[in-house]
DNA sequence: AGTAAGGCGGGCA
DNA sequence: GTGCCCGCCTTAC
C-alpha cells in the first residue's frame, strides 16, 4: 500500500460535518512528520470532490485543514472547499474554521 | 497578537 | 540516484 494510498483510505474515515488536519492525517499514517507528503498526496490524486465522487472515490479533501485552523491552499479553489464544508455543517469565516478544535476528528482509532 | 524563517518527508522530473 | 517541488508544521522574532 502506498503512502498516498494510505492518507487516502484515512481521509475517507472522517465522518461528515468533522474536520482533520494534515499533522494528524500524517500521525495516523505513521509519519507525524511527512505532514508536507499528505498534502502532495491529495493533490496527487486529484480530490477534487467532483471527480472523486464521479470516481467514486469520496476524498473529502475538503474537510482537511491546517492545525492552527485555517484552510489550506488547496487547488485554488479553497473557496468552493468552503462552501462544502458549510454545507456539510462546518461553519467557516475568513478562511477560517470555527469551532474547528471540537469538530477536529483525531483517528483515535 | 501576526509574520518570518527553518526543517522534515514523500512525490515526481 | 539526485534534486526540486509542495495543499505543512513548528519555533523564533
Amino acid at each position: 500500500m502506498d503512502f498516498a494510498q494510505v492518507v487516502l483510505n484515512t481521509v475517507r474515515k472522517v465522518p461528515k460535518g468533522k474536520i482533520t488536519t494534515y499533522k494528524l492525517l500524517a500521525k495516523a499514517c505513521n509519519k507525524p512528520k511527512a505532514s508536507r507528503s499528505v498534502g502532495r498526496a491529495l493533490n496527487k490524486n486529484k480530490c477534487s470532490f467532483f471527480e472523486n465522487i464521479a470516481k467514486n472515490k469520496m476524498i473529502p479533501c475538503h474537510r482537511v485543514i491546517y492545525s492552527n485552523g485555517r484552510i489550506g491552499g488547496f487547488s485554488k479553489g479553497v473557496e468552493k472547499k468552503i462552501v462544502l464544508l458549510e454545507k456539510e455543517g462546518v461553519l467557516v469565516q475568513n478562511g477560517r474554521v470555527l469551532e474547528f478544535s471540537e469538530r477536529l476528528y483525531e483517528f483515535k482509532d
